[in-house]
DNA sequence: TCCAAATGTAAAA
DNA sequence: TTTACCTTTGGAT
């Protein structure tokens, strides 16, 4: 899934784009018809991400619960007088190119039609669960893990069982460095918990230990609080970077060198979307999905291994 | 046309 | 620790 990054930049889209009038919202798909019917006709009214959970909240004190879980993806378009247009924000979906598609689409949805203002909405694509459409734009939610209305009480309740986001103001670092150093449990393991940190994934983990040059396999309890303390504060940047940014990005600019193609096609397909000036995607990442290949800072093979069910990256000289 | 992979998590065993 | 689930995509067949 899309990191905790991600689920942020979502939020301000989502406030940017659809605060203020009523909203239509339907299940294309069928399979949240329930929630759509009590959802659709009200204004939404709060826009909030915690990790990677989004809280979409709607007047009469609900809220639409949403996780993206491993392939979820929120693909927007717009008016041509909408303040901002974001096309699609999730993965894994390669959207290179589509800014200036969606602008006019071929299909247009018949049931809104002509109830927009003139403005041309498309008809969803795929599987979509979950379709909110305001007066300058539409939003499709695909393939997400979770989806569902719930109460403030229960929103509490899911936050209470989430670790500090780094993204967040309100996020206490302490918590996170305590926790971390009274377990044996891997700081690899435990950066992927998101009951000890809120918004990390797999990219990010992997990043931030090579920068802290910490052994992903080293229990908790045996990194000295002042280097979990500096991933914390490392993680505040990065993460923050790519909720501004749009993708990740932990490459130092004197570290970016090309692997030459070396990594071969689509092995980080789905970090950028193809801006002039991003960062391409083979330069962006010090050890993910680079296994094999050369350490940026050592020569060393970054190496790999699944731990848990996912895939890690480190390398072996630089991480101690 | 088929199949594996993907920035994830919860439940079952 | 394994399985199930949700969906799209790109490369292989």
């Amino acid at each position: 899934m899309p990191e905790g990054h991600t689920v942020h930049r979502l939020a301000r889209t989502f406030a940017s784009l659809f605060a203020g009038p009523a909203l239509r919202v339907s299940s294309p798909q069928g399979r949240f018809a329930d929630g759509a019917a009590v959802l659709d006709g009200r204004r939404l009214v709060a826009s909030q991400a915690w990790g990677k959970q989004l809280f979409l909240g709607f007047e009469g004190d609900l809220w639409l619960r949403t996780h993206l879980g491993l392939y979820g993806a929120w693909t927007f378009a717009g008016a041509p007088d909408a303040p901002e247009v974001v096309h699609a924000i999730g993965a894994p979906r390669k959207r290179i190119g589509e800014r200036e598609t969606t602008v006019v689409p071929s299909v247009v949805d018949p049931t809104t039609e002509g109830s927009t203002g003139g403005w041309l909405v498309p008809s969803p694509r795929g599987q979509v669960r979950v379709r909110l459409l305001g007066d300058h734009a539409v939003a499709d939610l695909t393939g997400p893990t979770a989806c569902e209305v719930i109460t403030a009480e229960e929103k509490t309740a899911v936050e209470a069982r989430l670790g500090p986001d780094p993204i967040r103001d309100d996020a206490d670092a302490d918590v996170f460095v305590a926790r971390v150093g009274r377990s044996r449990v891997t700081i690899g393991q435990q950066l992927m918990d998101q009951a000890v940190v809120a918004g990390v994934g797999n990219i990010y983990r992997a990043e931030a230990l090579f920068r802290a040059g910490v052994d992903p396999l080293r229990p908790g309890r045996d990194v000295p609080a002042v280097a979990v303390r500096a991933i914390w504060d490392d993680l505040v940047v990065l993460m923050r970077d790519g909720a501004d940014r749009g993708a990740i990005v932990t490459t130092r600019p004197e570290d970016r060198v090309p692997d030459g193609g070396a990594a071969g096609p689509g092995r980080t397909r789905q970090n950028t979307d193809g801006t002039p000036g991003a960062v391409p995607s083979d330069e962006a990442f010090y050890v993910y999905h680079r296994d094999g290949l050369p350490c940026r800072r050592c020569g060393a093979p970054v190496l790999a291994k699944e731990l848990a069910g996912r895939n890690l990256f480190w390398c072996g000289v630089c991480q101690v």
